[in-house]
DNA sequence: AAAAATCCTTCAAACGTTTGTTTGATTCAA
DNA sequence: TTGAATCAAACAAACGTTTGAAGGATTTTT
């Protein structure tokens, strides 16, 4: 541990600075400042400032993988809907910057998006979809739903509600408190709709 | 137009720029080149780079004004969704680089998001709120919905497909010749659910 | 066991670019 | 001849990276 102090030490410091700012709007001075270790620790440990936001992105990322597991359960295409939904809000509530990232990578990529952020979405997209045909296949949903749109309208519901907590933070209530309403809301929106 | 030839050329020249990577991603010698002008001419036309930006978002935010004008009709709530979705979709067809300023305001604010970013969202969510609670005062809504929940997961379904493209390109058609299909599902899937 | 050599880590300082902005001269139409 | 518009050039500041010395622990050699 007392090897790569400062090393920890960068990722920790460097995870809520890109986050927050972006790539471009950290520099190398402040993120060792925050980390309270000297600017050339960054290309000592990771080889430059864009190998570290690569190394904090993979850290970020590697829960989307547990997703997969899932699709792997043994119970109906709609119950994993929930578990997905349930998963995604433990995922924002557990680490606030992953969204972030997230969005900041669709928006405005760097070369991680490729590599890392594009390949991670695309898996949670597969698994929705395949788990939509599943349930289409064995009868489970209207027969006239489109797959692909209505895994992206259910990833849209829960994402798009953390996704636009700073503009509305005064019009909704975004305590984590309201998260298991915010679920069953989601989810008899997504099931029965919203008409009587 | 002579008159302020460069001032124009700068603001067509910035918006992609600026969209596709970010505030801190673009140099004003990068806007200026583009432009086909010299780069003194931001400061002298705009007062600097961050007043150039601003300029730019003023102008991409100004079409979300006219989501209002949906309010204002007589028609059925239920109606009044669908044309928000259709305008949603009308307005990223026409300005491929108003959903990157929106989604890369929320993610890396800049101090442009407190003064026109965040009102225009507030403007839009606000509405389609208040829809909501005129569809459940008017018994045309399950009287358990949520008002706030279900305006986000609307708007969320919608927004996410754009979003999400430079991701899922190759998993899900994103041609517009499909968007007429995907407000049909998306306002299925609002109004009756998934379930047969 | 003592001394020497090697390794990994950290540091202040300096490197050459690039940043946004300002300047003062120049152009050209009114 | 006044004024707005444009330009190349220069400005200080900040950028990411590299450097070479210094520290301290471990290993190797005596």
């Amino acid at each position: 541990m007392a090897d790569n102090d400062a090393r920890s030490a960068l990722i920790a410091a460097a995870t809520p600075l890109f986050a927050a700012k972006g790539f471009n709007g950290v520099s190398v001075r402040e993120v060792a400042a925050a980390a309270g270790v000297n600017l050339s620790m960054i290309s000592y440990y990771f080889g430059g400032k864009e190998k570290l936001y690569a190394a904090v992105l993979t850290e970020q990322f590697a829960p989307l993988q547990r997703v997969a597991e899932i699709q792997l359960m043994d119970t109906d295409p709609l119950m994993k809907f929930e578990l997905y939904v349930r998963a995604t809000v433990a995922r924002y509530r557990k680490n606030p910057y992953l969204l972030r990232f997230y969005t900041s990578e669709l928006t405005n990529p760097t070369p991680c998006f490729d590599t890392i952020v594009k390949p991670a979405i695309k898996g949670v997209v597969q698994i929705l979809i395949e788990t939509l045909r599943d349930g289409l296949s064995h009868e489970k949903f209207r027969d006239d739903l489109d797959p692909t749109d209505t895994a992206l309208a259910l990833a849209g519901m829960i994402n798009f509600y953390f996704l636009l907590e700073p503009a509305t933070g005064e019009l909704v209530d975004h305590a984590p408190e309201r998260d298991e309403e915010l679920i069953r809301h989601i989810m008899d929106i997504f099931t029965t709709g919203v008409l009587r």
